[in-house]
DNA sequence: AACAATTACGGAATCCGTAAAAATT
DNA sequence: AATTTTTACGGATTCCGTAATTGTT
């Protein structure tokens, strides 16, 4: 059976050229190597290098080894990866969403829900969904659509988030009992920099606006605190938000049709089990309107 | 970097449910396995087993290791089986054939076409010419076909190979100039086994006959000698046929439409530059005729 | 009593760094 | 003189089998 360390000292004298400097590279010495790759010859049982007196260079074969056991080793990774992500799985509910809203809402719903599991949450890029949930890194992803990409993934639709603004009391447009993206031409809005899919919608459609993005959620807090500016909540943000202090500014729905992204939650059909249950309590608790008060 | 050794453990453990069952088959001690499992889920840092006192089984992630474990010893067996495959032809020209009268032609030129490289010669079951010529098992292989399932795979048309039938005097067809499979009907014949597609052949065309299968090419002329059954030759065959010897048979073409099979040279693309010098010298010389003398 | 897993122990094989040699640029 | 590969040596680590321990069926 090949020992992988000498595959991975192959692969990386392909790269540096030399026996000296792929250990260098590799932090052992260069005898080492140099015993490293007999030991491959004669476990394969073909010459690999081209040896002259004080030059080693690959031949063919060797040429060939080096390209297929970068396959290898990679494989070697992606297998101890999704073992380690699938283990930890099984400890914590890893959650990720493509936008913020969903994950925000599970962590203040997850008391009733939860039955002793602990969950991890982080943003998802769209195109790392799959990925993520097959290497076993998210068990769930929020998303804004169904993926019916692959066979071992499926999606189940949760509700709708629904955008609207927080605007201070200085300003007119906050005596609207609803406003337009059009209304809001021209102004600057404080926003949260991981917002995922709502960062295009609200660029694309907003004419003329500025965004101050703040990647720190409560250093985001403060600034509204002591600003003027309008800022972005929805149906989702809207429910686990602290009422007792509303910064002096008044909630106003959008209404425009496209103010809204569909929520599915996306998961492993294998994983069904555990991811169902917790998505049919999101979807009975979805907060249907920015009114309703829980 | 995870040793592939002790993957191997935990596939056999999946596979015999003991740890002392386990060593058993691997060769090792029990406590040999033990370790190795302990020290796997070390190096993963997940758990892979349920352990109670003198019983221990796999967990979910210990099974979903398993499961992949078991891909990437296939695949490093993948890798180990192709680089020594390359090598060896590195020394060798290999080359098979779905059907072995082209290897034999090939057997014969070769003193004309081969640079001082040694020949492996092999008969290649059709569903395994993709295969044997990506592992590098085989260089080139004779086919009946042009292969066109790979983009590293292409084919070159040599020629065709006719067959005829070998006919003794005291047989009333010898006197015939050609026969059609039809006038064969009945007849007896002996066969080397190793023929290929030709074996479907000569069995669909000519009724109610009786073929008697020699494995062993020498013990076949030994029959022959001693024996009027009618025997097979091709263009190819005949060409290296010793003609001093006819065995008192008469060389009968056959005349029917589908006596024929086409040959072609069939390669990996990246292999091009040594194949084709030869397949090119193999067509210039390939025998049209059967009156052909060389 | 038979079997399974684990722990303890000790010899053997392997590994790896240092040092030195041989040869080239 | 600096670089590169290879060989030689020796200490340290790791490996692995034997034997003993614990507990279950």
């Amino acid at each position: 059976m090949t020992d992988l360390e000498l595959l991975k000292e192959l692969v990386a004298f392909e790269q540096y050229g030399t026996l000296s400097a792929t250990a260098e590279h590799l932090m052992i010495t260069q005898p080492s190597v140099t015993r490293g790759m007999k030991k491959l010859e004669q476990e394969l049982g073909v010459a690999l290098f081209n040896r002259e007196v004080n030059r080693i260079t690959l031949n063919e074969t060797g040429k060939l080894a080096a390209k297929k056991a970068k396959e290898l080793l990679q494989a070697e990774q992606d297998f101890t990866e999704a073992v380690i992500n699938f283990g930890h799985m099984q400890e914590y509910i890893n959650v990720g969403g493509v936008i913020p809203g969903p994950i925000l809402y599970l962590e203040n719903l997850k008391d009733k829900v939860s039955q002793s599991l602990t969950f991890n949450h982080q943003l998802v890029k769209p195109e790392n969904v799959v990925s993520d949930l097959i290497n076993y890194k998210e068990r769930l992803i929020f998303t804004d659509q169904e993926i019916l990409d692959n066979d071992e993934i499926e999606s189940m639709f949760l509700g709708v988030e629904k955008l609207a603004v927080k605007i201070s009391e200085f300003n007119p447009l906050s005596t609207h009992t609803s406003v337009s993206y059009k209304d809001l031409e021209g102004q600057s809005f404080l926003v949260v920099n991981d917002i995922g899919s709502w960062k295009e919608i609200i660029r694309d459609n907003i004419p003329n606006a500025k965004f101050l993005f703040q990647e720190d959620l409560n250093s985001l807090d403060e600034l509204t605190q002591y600003s003027n500016f309008p800022v972005f909540r929805t149906n989702l943000t809207q429910v686990i938000e602290n009422h007792n202090e509303d910064n002096g500014r008044k909630l106003v729905p959008i209404k425009d049709n496209n103010n809204y992204i569909e929520v599915y939650g996306t998961y492993l059909t294998s994983q069904r089990s555990t991811v169902q249950p917790l998505l049919k309590e999101i979807a009975k608790n979805w907060p249907q309107d920015y009114n309703e008060k829980k």
